[in-house]
DNA sequence: CACTTATTTAGAACCATTATAAACTAGGAC
DNA sequence: GTCCTAGTTTATAATGGTTCTAAATAAGTG
């Protein structure tokens, strides 16, 4: 299975559950954003046995840590998780609460000139709020 | 009160708790970011009678609708807002959890090429994730 | 003052997320 | 293979921010 060495390598035991959730997540042909809830039902839709939602959660968090999934900053009374992990903005579409991709050729270079002692720049997010 | 006439003019009824929470939010030097918890224990340092949750929740909701509030796009478990309703974007210090102003001159311009059918820009936020 | 509508309030309800602790499993040693 | 240990899964309870409810109160209008 392809993703046992991925789980291994990253010192995550490669679980029946968790290899289950890897195909959810990573074999697809595009990436995609989700809410927990909306990855039960992806998982629920694909695979015969129960996972339990604590372990969704748990495995998410696990390979938010390990950077195979990014949190979405919105504010929403959901966490909203994306697949894909390279550096990228978000339309959010205020009517139908979608999420769309800016691909980084859409927005032009983003240039930050202020700086904080001590402190490195981690990420840096665009998020562009639609509206009709 | 010079509260008074910014609260009729957008429609609100000029009550006590509004006001005094106006007192708090806006009669400032510096804009400020906060939590509605944190906006509580503001109230409670600054007036002598009770606000309840219920009230400052409600009055936060109402003000941003007015636009004299944002809410600032970040994943924390408590919503963020800020009385600096201008267009400007922000650091978020992961350790200490702190957000930190940026000016639009700290940032260059930001230019979105993509455009969707139908919908209109409402707002461009940037959140800059700082780590040590 | 009388009346209508908006607002405040305490407390309950909601619900996403996290914690708990017991059962189970992977992987290494032998 | 068997044994062992640490990691993982699981159902369920607990947590906590936010929203809802419905009754009491206050503001505005004539």
């Amino acid at each position: 299975m392809k993703y046992i060495d991925k789980l291994r390598n990253s010192g995550l035991r490669p679980t029946k559950q968790r290899l289950q959730i890897c195909e959810v997540l990573f074999n697809t042909e595009k990436t995609f954003h989700f809410t927990i809830n909306e990855l039960e039902q992806k998982i629920k839709d694909k695979i015969d046995n129960k996972i339990s939602l604590a372990t969704v959660y748990n495995t998410v968090h696990a390979f938010e840590k390990k950077g195979y999934l990014k949190q979405i900053p919105i504010n929403s009374n959901q966490t909203y998780f994306d697949t894909n992990v390279t550096d990228h903005h978000h339309f959010y579409d205020l009517k139908d609460q979608k999420l769309i991709d800016l691909e980084n050729s859409d927005v032009g270079p983003i240039n930050i000139k202020k700086k904080i002692n001590g402190k490195r720049i981690k990420s840096v997010e665009v998020l562009v709020k639609l509206e009709d």
